[in-house]
DNA sequence: CCCTACGTTGGACAAGGTCTAAGTCAAGGC
DNA sequence: GCCTTGACTTAGACCTTGTCCAACGTAGGG
């Protein structure tokens, strides 16, 4: 938190009230929010900011490679703090809740040179589905 | 195709010209068509296809576990007919090109029981980013 | 303390997707 | 073959997520 805010003066951002506020929002573990989620915690803190400074901000941390951007499905994008530290996620089909998890082996060299196509791999993302224990219940 | 629309017979789905074209245009390796790619070719072959039609069709298609959904990033959901052969994705982050791979081990066992947080896990998916060999040149 | 370029704002806009009420038609029964 | 009926389709309104813009506000260097 104060960590990021140093890292982000030092690359030229100016300090204001509204990226303080999310940078604050975002801090924690697990934390995997929607932009409108942001939005709303946000607000109790600094009532006026408004959703285009959110989805500024969001999309500045995600550039400065600060924040990590997960699509599950195909609503609402959700942003995760912990882009500093690779992993990968695992996710509650029923409720949506997500886990950081670190699987065993290097998934980026599961990948033959005959899989490849040409391309240029230079990433990959691995997302475990199943059922969370608060909904097997 | 033939195989598909037979094998939904079976399970009570009732044959329309729609459903029949939605099917026709989904046939094939390597398609990864958003919906409303979806429909705009359905409309070539059956001009009154309407747009919840298509998207009915899809979500049906995709609980029957005869299609995939692959949402890559924020943009339009994309569907996959390869549902039956578990496979993987690589995408270019450049144009949007999905190509299926197979890479070798199994990313399911790779997640130790310590990282499951009482999960029942089922599924997993694996997506490859990188730069296709068009975009590169 | 001022200036100015960078940041913020609200509201309009766009894309992707869902829902509904009314009309249509596949397919089983006669 | 023809009827009947409930499943299917349709157009369009509507919702959610995200982007854009022009006017306004302010952090921070000088």
């Amino acid at each position: 938190m104060s960590d990021l805010l140093k890292r982000l003066r030092e690359r030229g951002w100016r300090l204001t009230a509204q990226r303080r506020v999310v940078a604050e929002v975002l801090s924690g573990d697990h934390i995997h929010l929607t932009a409108d989620e942001v939005h709303a915690r946000a607000t109790e803190r600094l009532p006026e900011i408004s959703r285009a400074t959110v989805y500024n901000t969001l999309g500045e941390l995600v550039s400065l490679g600060e924040l990590l951007e997960v699509s599950t499905d195909h609503r609402a994008t959700r942003y995760d703090p912990n882009a500093r530290r690779p992993h990968h996620h695992l996710l509650c089909d029923r409720c949506g809740t997500i886990r950081d998890v670190h699987p065993t082996g290097d998934a980026l060299s599961a990948l033959p040179e005959s899989e490849r196509f040409g391309y240029t791999v230079s990433d990959v993302a691995l997302t475990y589905r199943g059922i969370c224990p608060n909904c097997a219940a």
